[in-house]
DNA sequence: CGGGCCTTTGACTGGTTTCAACTTCTGTGG
DNA sequence: CCACAGAAGTTGAAACCAGTCAAAGGCCCG
């Protein structure tokens, strides 16, 4: 249990068997169905989820109800409403889970603990944020820089899994399109390659 | 000298007179004037700049030679080429200064000591972290689901300065417009308010 | 004071959205 | 295992909105 979890953080950071250990004491495993809400918009994010196995979504809903979806978590990755977890107000974002998954819940008090007991944890949080900040900014530069075509072949170069596990509608989502207009931007690809 | 370095930094973790002197020593003070580069394209990001005083800003040029601008830094703001930075791989944004600007420079083995002698440093970079993460998320959010009218208004309202201290057009291009857009954008909100 | 950059405005173009219809895929119950 | 309903994806036509190109006016800086 909590494999990956270990695996992830002990490739970044040195970590004993006896951190391993008190680390372990706070881990809250969870399992979740396709489809299942993890954290809805209004409620308090309580909880960051590493996951272990599985596909999760996070996004918002406008007024139209249009989702507009900020974050996908494959296994490895981490979710969570950040603001909601760190300020305790209502999260704007609702989580679910795109493919039954096994997650790794670890409260806000939880982590205060382990970051004041084990000096290497808060490094491998800053490393995973550090990682998580450039992503984002090549997202952004991306959308600001980039044509639908190249940045759909981009996406996919970067995520091959995104496209095999991950309805169309919500890669166009992602990349702020219309499922009708991301099914042109393919076909235009496709035509190219005949 | 570095007041508002200091004063930031303390503000979120606490410091003792010993620490920030063995901080102040691997701190290297820079005047930078309007228009001048403080890193450009294809160099190495070695340094990481807090603004003392002054603008700059951070952006990639596409082929067609148009600027996309990635982050704007105010006082009290880091700016740098993170991923060229932590890796040492050539930058590929350019940063200059839109204003007179005084910085605060601080080189990667300098950092790593630093982290390494003051845990709280390790402290206050993650909770910089955090709040960057947090903003771009939801610069995201909004690119994908606000009308271009909202997001102006909400840009203008979360950064009043930008509208003072920034031309028109550097705002379109960090909202991923044609300044002629912008114009157009602007007319109408102005319009709605007579 | 002059030149150049910035902003605005207009006309036109082109690309994305919208709406609707049709096809394909998927999962669920009979 | 098949049937069928609902969801997902594709395609077309029309509307809409941002981009492009060009020109004029304003303003800042040298």
């Amino acid at each position: 249990m909590y494999e990956l979890f270990f695996k992830n953080m002990t490739e970044k950071v040195k970590l004993t068997r006896d951190q391993q250990q008190m680390i372990r004491q706070y881990l809250v495993p969870k399992k979740i169905r396709k489809n299942q809400y993890l954290l809805q918009e209004g409620d308090v994010a309580k909880y960051a989820a590493f996951v272990e196995k599985g596909a999760l979504r996070a996004y918002s809903v406008d007024e139209k109800g249009t989702e507009h979806i900020i974050q996908f978590a494959f296994e490895g990755w981490t979710i969570s409403d950040m603001y909601s977890y760190m300020t305790g107000e209502p999260a704007t974002y609702n989580i679910d889970a795109l493919e039954d998954s096994e997650l790794v819940l670890l409260n806000k008090s939880a982590q205060e603990e382990i970051l004041q007991r084990v000096p290497e944890y808060e490094e491998y949080i800053r490393l995973q944020l550090t990682g998580a900040f450039m992503s984002m900014q090549k997202r952004i530069t991306s959308m600001l820089s980039l044509t639908l075509e190249e940045r759909y072949i981009q996406l996919t170069q970067l995520y091959p899994s995104l496209v095999q596990r991950v309805p169309q509608r919500m890669i166009a989502s992602y990349m702020g399109l219309t499922p009708e207009t991301l099914s042109r931007v393919r076909r235009k690809i496709k035509e190219r390659w005949e």
